[in-house]
This record gives C-alpha cells, structure tokens and sequence, in this order.
RNA sequence: CGCGAGGUAGAGCAGUGGUAGCUCGUCGGGCUCAUAACCCGAAGGUCGCAGGUUCGAGUCCUGCCCUCGCUACCA
C-alpha cells in the first residue's frame, strides 16, 4: 500500500481551448482516480498545468501578428477556467513560462550535461537567411526525391508516404517566408536513449508485462523492438527555455523535454504555496507515481521521460502510465483546424450546469481500449434514460415519498425482511467494487456499476410498492423508506468521483454532513442516515434534454464544416513561371474511365482502367480517400499520357489523371462549369 | 510481408480453455410513488474469415481481411 500518490494529467498545449477529446482521455479519468483516492482518504497530489513552448506556438503568434506570450496568456485562461468549472480538481494548475519551471528544468539540463548523459552532435540544417532561423521539419516543403511530389514536408512526403529529411528535399523552400533556405552547420544536444534499452526492457517490458495496458505496453515494445536511437532535446529557436551550458547561445530546450519535468516545478510549486516538502512526492519509494495521457503522449512519458529522470538520478518512475486511445465526433476525427470539435468553454455556456452530464456520458464511453465515438445521440440518450429516468428518478422518488409520508422525516426501520437484508447486502459490495475498476483504471466498468446502484434502488422500490402498503400496512413501509433512504444516501458518497456536483447537491438534498461519511461506510449501510433526520425538499437533479438542443448542436458542427469550405476556397500561391517548351511536351488527352478498383492494403491507392480511344491504359491513382470505385466509373478525366512509367504496389502505372485538389487537401474532379470547381482551384 | 491497438446481438462494451453476457435500443406485459419516468419478460449472435491444437476454442497457434493509430497546428 503507498505511503501517498503523486497523478498527473498531460499538460494541456496552450495554442487553443480544450474540447471533450481532452477531457475524455485524459482528465476526467485523473480527477475520478484521484477524487476516489481523496474519499479513501489517501495522500494524493494532483498535478497539472499549461505547456507553453515549442514550435507551434510561435507559429501560431507569426500568423496571428501576436507574440507567444500574447498566446499562450490567452489560452492559458480559458483553459484554467474550463478545468475549473468542470470540477477538474487539481491540487496545482502551474504554467511552463513561470521561473520555477525554468529553474527546474535547466538545473535538470545541466545536471545531465554535468554527468556527461549528452552527445554532442554538429549537423548541417536548412536555415531562412530571411527569418534568421532553422527549418525544422514542417518549417520547409519541397520536391521528393522519391516521387517527385512537389510538395513534400521536411519530415515526410504524403503522397508516396516516404519519411525524409529536410536536407534531402530538392529545391526546398522555406514555409516562413517562401525563400529558399541555405545549408548552414549547427550543434544539439543528444539524449542517447539508446544507452537506455537494457533500463526500459528491465522496467516495463519484464516488470509490467501484466499491470500496464495492451496499448501501452505494445506501444513501448515496438519503440525497443525498432531500436531506441539518440534523439535531439535542444533546438534553434526563440522561443523556450535557453539551454543553460556553454555553446547553448540561441538555443532552447525542446518542448518535449522540458514540458513533462513542468509536473515537478508544478509540485514544486505547490509545495512552496503550503509550506510543505515537494520531494516525497517525487523520490520517495513509498510514493505512487501516475500519469493520464492520450496515446499520443506515450513514448515521451514511457520512455524519454523516465530515462531523463532515471538518468538524473534520485527520482521516482511512475507505476502505471494509463494511456487512453482517441474520441471522434459524429464519425469523425476531432480537429482544432477545421473547428470540428465541442469546445469546453462553450459547452459550458450552452448546457449550464450540467457539467456532470458531459463527464458521465464521456466516461460511460471513454476510449479506455479503441478510438471511440461521441455522438449527440448518445449524449441524449445517456442523459435521458441513464442519469434522469434511472439515477434521478429514483432519488426524486425517494425523496417526494419522505415527504409525503413522513414530512421529510427519515423513518425508523422495525424489522428488516430478508429482501431488505439482501437489497442492503447487494449495495455493500459495491463501493469495493467500483473501488477496484478506478484502481484499475476501468472507468466505463466503474460508471456503470455506479448506476447499478440506481438500479438496485428503483427495483427495491417497485418490488416493495410501498405506495400500496401504505393504505394496509403503514408499519412496513416504515421500513422501506427507511432502507430506500440509505441507499440515496449511498449514492451520494458512490457518485462523488464521477459525478462530484451531482454528489454536492444530492448531499444538501439529503442535508448530510458529507464529511462524515466515508467510502467504506457504504458497506454498512445501516448507518448512512439515521431515523428522525430531516431531509430537504425535492428538487431535479438531472434534466431532460430535448431534440431541438441536439439538432442545435449538429447544426453548429455543420456550419463549422461550411466555414472551413470558404476556407478552402483560398487559393493556392502561383508557381515560377514555365516555358511554352516545358508546356507542349505534356501530353494531355481525353479518358473515359472504364473500370476503378482499390488497391488493397494501402490507404489512398485505386487502380483504374482508362478509355484512351485507341487503347485502355492502366493508372495508378492516390485518390482512394476521396472516390468510391463505382463513382468514378464512366468519368470523363484529362490524362497526361507521356509520364514515365512508374511501379506502385506491383502494378504498373502508365500516366496521371488531372484532378483539382484543395487546400484541405481533397481531390475533386476538374470541369471548370462544375460546381465544385472553384475560381483558383489548383490542378495537377 | 514496417510496427502497435481493435474487430463479440441494431449501437456501445465485458468475457484469456468448460452451458455466449452487460447497458442502451426494439417488441410484449406489469405498475402508477416518480422527470410519460420505474419494474418484469421476449426477440435478436456463423464471437471478422479460413485452417490448426484440444475431449472441448470467443479465449491458444498459423494465415488472411477490415478499422484506427504510429504520419496534420490534436488527448
């Protein structure tokens, strides 16, 4: 049993607001394990707050004329403030940019630097003459050297799929200011993770083979299985945290370094605000050390992170790392860019306190093994027939009954029968066994036990029909109400961690003392509330949602994707010029498609048959993702005729259909009096 | 043959060798204290496909198929 519990949820990137993905996978699983924790009465420390640096950021302020710091101010209050209003309860919300958090990380740089745990490495980057700064990755697009696509990433080419380097992009161009980038020479900081192979397979490959998830553990396996490889952790950019040792000059920590040793100047923190000692909760054996992250976040918590913290010496390694997989919406991937998402901040707005709803509905459905899906249906659907008709109700019932019976006096229970007992007996197995499913990290199995109870509650009442005794047998409904009574009041210690304001209100309802009653005492349920209490009046504690609510909301999501079709309409920058040579060597003919099919086992790949009039050709095309077969089927497309062949998948490619392609990236077909051509649409 | 996770009733999930289960939805019935809520019953499954191991396979092995992720400013 640990001696106390350090749980921290991912920091939250601070480049815009958060929506029910966030919350899904990461933060109302951390605040139901640590709210349950706190019920036990444990030593728990729950920790968070705003990842305030890298890339993206700074990014995000050139395109909005702003600096960094005007961003992340902005998002790191709107953030705070959703957390906050959805009863994430952390112990401390700290922010990357705070000095403690450089301090922190720097002593942690330097402390690496000074046990020699770095390789210094010199390499040639691309580097903007006129943004004075280096390209990395997504900072520079040109042609494959693979497949020619002319629009190719440093990191990746998205049409053949090829992972590259920026270096090897010909004629790269920067995306900062269209120029095109020089070779210059440039120096990092290496974490040799690879040294650290034999640590990992130790820790988690032999020591959690059982207690981690499938996801996480494979997850984990497949980055050792590959080869662990030294990995850069400075950068050359502005904006950061400096690197703290000689030859550092202009260079900053990378995000992903410094961002997780945040949770420890969080702590920190915290500990300075209480006056009390921040490294138990990071050194101390005795601790449990947890981390709540999306999947995305894995091999940094599982790997980069313990071996920076192994490395350094002293600290503790987390007994579980709980990754969640990803919640759609409506069918589709939640994405920030398109606004297709359900922003907290206006969630909030739009459905007023009921904050509980959304952390029911997203842990009844939490993407605990596979990508899940959040639909308005369901949400409705959960909300009206799992909180409202059974879990509400049933309070509701309980309480009118007190009422009307006993002017809201609990009454004295005589005799228990037998089917009272086992009614009694059934609730307290209970808060052991949701207790058990949050331990390990089933929420959805906890939620649905937790409505078991309701459940439970709302057949005692039925079977019992103390509505009908009344007029015969006034003694036994005594009892009744009496047993009922208890149960409400187990629910309103059971549901705290998941439904901690539904728990606030149903406490007052029942005028508890909520403090008195612990967990456990659910078990013996005889004591909940005793006879002679007066309770108060009835009120709703959930609401029915309405159709047109929901048709609302899937409105607003269909507006989004209408807004970022004007979006698209933006039109793609003109290309150097070409001479009329250049030009008349393509060869561009009318074709009819005569047969589509998919080429199996790739994504965007389809296999065409094409009508040239004098013969059928073969093509092979990446538009796999926007086409059905038997759409294209009878098309009329423009075909240049004269490209090299080329192989893909083991069939022979003999030219290329013109299509338009968006800035959203989708292919269209190209007849300019077609509607979904529009002026400046780009083809190729 | 890149790697990882998933594929079980209309939907969402549980079930790691021994009679296929839970919640929602559907249909039928009961009740009327309750937010037309609640309770009972029924229908509904070739457990992705094909082989194999076993007395016995959703569960173990092999091959294949599909979805998602690793790969977009997203957890």
């Amino acid at each position: 049993m640990p001696k106390r519990y350090t749980v921290t949820a991912a920091l939250p990137y601070t480049n815009g607001p958060i929506h029910i993905g966030h919350l899904a996978g990461v933060y109302v699983p951390a605040d139901i394990y640590t709210r349950y924790l706190r019920c036990q009465g444990k030593d728990v420390l729950f920790i968070c707050g705003s990842d305030e640096h890298g890339v993206a950021i700074s990014l995000k302020a050139k395109k909005e004329g702003k600096t960094p710091q005007e961003i992340i101010d902005k998002y790191d209050l709107i953030i705070r403030d959703s957390f906050e209003k959805f009863g994430i309860a952390f112990d401390n919300y700290s922010r990357t940019s705070r000095e403690i958090h450089y301090e922190t990380a720097q002593e942690i740089f330097k402390n690496l630097e000074a046990k020699s745990v770095f390789e210094l490495k010199e390499s040639e980057q691309l580097f903007d003459e006129e943004a004075q700064q280096f390209l990395a990755d997504r900072f520079v697009t040109g042609t494959c050297p693979i497949c020619s696509h002319p629009e190719a990433y440093g990191d990746q080419c998205e049409s053949c799929g090829s992972s590259l380097n920026a270096t090897e992009l010909i004629d790269p161009k920067s995306t900062i200011s269209g120029g095109k980038p020089a070779l210059k020479s440039t120096k990092h900081w290496y974490l040799p993770l690879n040294r650290y192979e034999d640590f990992i397979k130790n820790w988690i490959l032999e020591g959690h083979k059982k207690d981690w998830k499938p996801n996480v553990y494979g997850q984990v396996k497949s980055w050792v299985d590959n080869g662990l490889q030294p990995r850069a952790v400075t950068r050359d950019l502005d904006w950061g945290i400096p690197v703290p040792v000689i030859g550092g000059e202009g260079k900053v920590l990378y995000v992903w370094f410094d961002a997780p040793i945040g949770y420890i100047s969080s702590t920190k923190e915290w500990a300075q605000q209480n006056g009390t000692d921040w490294e138990p909760y990071w050194k101390d054996k005795e601790t449990q050390l947890v981390h709540f992250i999306g999947k995305d976040n894995i091999v940094f918590h599982c790997i980069i992170f313990p071996i920076i913290l192994h490395a350094n010496g002293h600290y503790i390694l987390p007994e579980n790392v709980p990754a969640n997989e990803f919640l759609n919406l409506e069918g589709q991937k939640i994405s920030t860019s398109k606004n297709w998402a359900v922003w907290l901040h206006e969630y909030l707005e739009e459905f007023p306190d009921q904050q509980d709803v959304l952390r029911y509905v997203l842990t009844a459905n939490a993407p605990e093994t596979k990508d899940n899906d959040f639909t308005w249906d369901e949400f409705q659907a959960r909300n009206n027939n799992e909180l409202v008709a059974i879990f509400g109700n049933f309070i509701n019932r309980v309480v009118v009954l007190t009422h009307k019976y006993y002017d809201g006096k609990v009454p004295k229970s005589e005799n228990l029968t037998d089917f009272d007992k086992a009614v009694l007996e059934e609730m307290a197995l209970l808060p052991q066994k949701i207790g058990q499913a949050i331990e390990q990290y089933r929420f959805r199995e906890a939620s649905q036990t937790l409505m078991q109870l309701a459940r439970l509650g709302n057949k005692y009442l039925a079977d019992s029909e103390p509505w009908k005794l009344i007029k015969t047998d006034p003694q036994r409904v005594t009892t009744i109400m009496h047993t009922a009574l208890q149960i409400a009041a187990g629910l309103s210690i059971l549901c705290e961690p998941i439904l901690p304001f539904t728990a606030e209100k149903l406490t007052k309802m029942l005028c508890l003392n909520s403090k008195k009653l612990s967990w456990d005492s659910v078990s013996d349920a005889s004591t909940l509330i005793n006879a002679g209490h007066q309770i108060g009046e009835a009120y709703l504690l959930f609401q029915k949602i309405e159709d047109e609510q929901m048709e609302q909301q899937r409105k607003k999501l269909e507006v989004s994707v209408a807004e970022n079709k004007i979006e698209s309409l933006k039109v793609a920058p003109l290309k150097p010029k070409t001479t009329y040579e250049n030009f008349s060597s393509l060869d561009l003919k009318v074709a009819t498609i005569i047969a589509a099919e998919k080429v199996s086992k790739t994504k965007k790949l389809m296999q065409l048959t094409v009508d040239l009039g004098e013969e059928n050709r073969t093509v092979v095309s990446g538009i796999a993702q926007d086409f059905n077969p038997n759409d294209l089927i009878g098309k009329k497309v423009t075909l240049l005729t004269n490209l090299h062949p080329r192989t893909l998948k083991g069939i022979e490619s003999n030219g290329m259909i013109l299509l338009g392609e968006n800035t959203e990236g989708n292919f269209v077909f190209v007849n300019p009096e077609n509607k979904d051509a529009k002026t400046g649409l780009s083809i190729h």
